[in-house]
DNA sequence: TAAGATTAGTTATGCGGATAACGTTAGGCG
DNA sequence: CGCCTAACGTTATCCGCATAACTAATCTTA
């Protein structure tokens, strides 16, 4: 692949990213909440309570990261924390009252984001979108790195330029 | 749009956004670099010198997100900044020569992390990823609003700011 | 020309997210 | 049983990116 295409790309991505991430935090701005966190309360709303070695797993995100999130969530009243009954090393969370009510005003916004990022697309391309996009992102996933049959033997590139 | 749907598309871009910049700190750590910095780089090796404000609005972020990096890859080496000739308060930022070199290795970083993402599409589905993308993101663009619907008065908003 | 508004840049601070290093608890297995 | 390893969580530190508040320079314009 060019460069030009492969820039259209990377580039294309990484502003997509940006700005639906400025819209999320726009849109969460109002209800006290940032970036990142909403991700979790949904996953506790749709999954319900859970140890945070599997909300790092769920949200594709690493532990200290879930660490910090729900210390600050907690302190917002919004979810609970407590040790796992049989595993003393294990941290149950799960939403509080408050927390499922503010969670059930996320998905709202959820909703707006969403129709609004694909605003103009036909129904045809909305349908396959998530699919597509989940595709990309296995492509690249180094978290659950999954065998791509081609494109590189495990090794260094045939011919590295540094020279 | 139900919710269902608003979250496959919502989560979707967020697991790209997550795994994708993943994938290109990966690439980008044996130089040194970090994600966003790369950004910068390419964009300086495409226009030339320019202002910071300049790379702010090409890049998508925030001014004083620009300062720091910027500071940080003059500190490597990879850029100059000097003032603006004719404007005292703009600082004109250029790629050294130890940086366009470093910046053609990044140019090859970016054609592999493309390939990866787009590994197993068809060549039609990849030709149109990119205005699909963009589309995307114009689409929930918060730096440049534009009217999707009539919904706002281009011009004079009717009620006055605060006088 | 002098006053006000606009623009460029910086500093301070906060959040999400990453890695590295550490302590603690569970579990596997001689 | 005791040891060793693996797993869970936390802390510390770094970076990108954001907003808010500030300085300094430029442009308007009255």
């Amino acid at each position: 692949m060019d460069f030009d295409q492969a820039d259209a790309v990377n580039q294309a991505i990484r502003l997509l990213s940006l700005r639906h991430r400025a819209r999320i935090a726009e849109l969460l701005a109002p209800h006290g909440l940032h970036p990142g966190q909403e991700a979790l309360l949904l996953e506790l709303a749709r999954t319900g309570p859970m140890i945070q070695a599997q909300l790092s797993e769920a949200l594709g995100v690493e532990r200290p990261s879930v660490t910090l999130m729900a210390r600050k969530l907690e302190a917002a009243g919004h979810i609970r924390r407590s040790s796992a009954p049989g595993d003393q090393r294990a941290t149950v969370v799960e939403l509080t009252d408050g927390g499922r009510a503010l969670t059930d005003q996320v998905k709202q916004l959820w909703c707006v984001l969403a129709q609004e990022t694909v605003a103009g697309l036909s129904a045809g391309t909305v349908a396959e979108l998530p699919g597509l996009l989940r595709t990309l992102a296995r492509n690249v996933d180094t978290r659950h790195p999954h065998r791509r049959r081609d494109d590189a033997a495990p090794g260094p590139r045939p011919e590295d330029p540094p020279a």
